[in-house]
DNA sequence: CGTATGACGTGCA
DNA sequence: GTGCACGCCATAC
């Protein structure tokens, strides 16, 4: 496969790229913490970056939705706290 | 390049 | 029980 690396990454770091392929891949009816994220991503300590990456892509592929903070509790969500919450409440993750 | 912010978390008063 | 302040990482401007 020819030579030199090939920017797969889209011009993110690699941190941002892992945190998306994890929410991504969180189960319907589960959710994860930002923490929770974090730490799969392989930063537990960059919850807090987590959060600014999921407020900055804007990628439907990516449930943010399923991403809450340690007390379960909607943080926000790049198409309206209440689109989330109802989503969530939707899969049963929520009453 | 450097600065400030951000969808947070935790501890302490 | 509640509120305030600090710390941490990455991104964007």
């Amino acid at each position: 496969m020819t030579s030199s690396k090939q920017q797969v990454v889209s011009s993110k770091g690699e941190f941002t790229y892992s945190v998306l392929s994890v929410v991504s891949g969180i189960p319907v009816g589960h959710v994860m913490t930002y923490r929770e994220v974090a730490a799969a991503a392989g930063r537990p300590r960059a919850w807090r970056a987590v959060g600014n990456i999921l407020h900055k892509n804007y990628d439907p592929a990516v449930p943010c939705h399923r991403v809450v903070g340690s007390d379960g509790k909607i943080g926000g969500y790049n198409r309206g706290k209440g689109m989330k919450r109802k989503l969530l409440a939707k899969e049963g993750v929520l009453a």
